[in-house]
DNA sequence: CGGAATCCTGTAAGATACTG
DNA sequence: CAGTATCTTACAGGATTCCG
């Protein structure tokens, strides 16, 4: 008898999962808004069109690589877009796209769901961790 | 004058936004939803109660750690409880909340989102894709 | 100014084995 | 059955430095 038995089947059986959930859209959506820096930036260009460094400045903690690679992905996705003028020093203005404002709105959702619950969650906490002395 | 100035300013600065973002509920609440699990065991349990290897094989592919884990941290929040029979063989029960029904309404209206705009986050990466050979 | 390339490190996921 | 304890990796995140 081959020594398949728990340790291979469940690694195969995550192989086929890592593929249905990386096909799954809500789960790659709920992904790419949990990142830390996605919010943020969506947050800071909703009142409009910002230049690199505006965004770094309003975000206030992010370093230039995770920026860069927030805007990136979210330009990929259609999310945000970069417009560069070659002027003396360059300029590049990032804005969200109507999908981009789209998103907002969503998390906007989510928003109003966090501040709704929020004290739910809190007394939950409270109580559970008073139990669990 | 102190040799303070780029990297030790943005320091302090993101460990005042750390703080910030701790507060933030929107912010704690994407983070909890982004988990890579929560989504899943949500959905599990939308149904209806289960037991514990019952959602592990409902999941399958997680390891029993990181449904414990998973688990634990939806019981502290609330957002799933926890009965435990003392019959034989052990027997416990997961189940939502009302606050854990709600939730699933808002992963519901995130995944409408996705489902509504997937196909447009795909043709933009496509786009995307293909300006940057 | 707006990035790209490189290296380094802490965290946290997962495998594995054991317990009440 | 329902976990817990321990170990090991992998990789995200950040500092730093240099380029167009």
């Amino acid at each position: 008898m081959a020594t398949t038995t728990a340790a291979q089947r469940r690694e195969q059986a995550r192989i086929d999962y890592d593929a249905f959930l990386a096909a799954c859209p809500t789960n790659h959506l709920l992904g790419r808004l949990s990142d830390k820096w996605v919010g943020l930036v969506v947050a800071a260009l909703s009142p409009g069109p910002m230049r690199y460094s505006d965004i770094g400045r309003k975000i206030a903690g992010v370093s230039p690589k995770m920026l860069t690679q927030t805007l990136r992905t979210l330009e990929r996705d259609g999310i945000v877009s970069r417009t560069v003028t070659p002027s003396v020093p360059v300029r590049v203005d990032y804005a969200l796209t109507p999908l981009g404002r789209s998103l907002a709105g969503l998390l906007t959702a989510v928003k109003q769901w966090a501040e709704t619950h929020f004290d739910e969650v809190q007394e939950a906490r409270e109580q559970y961790d008073a139990e669990n002395a």
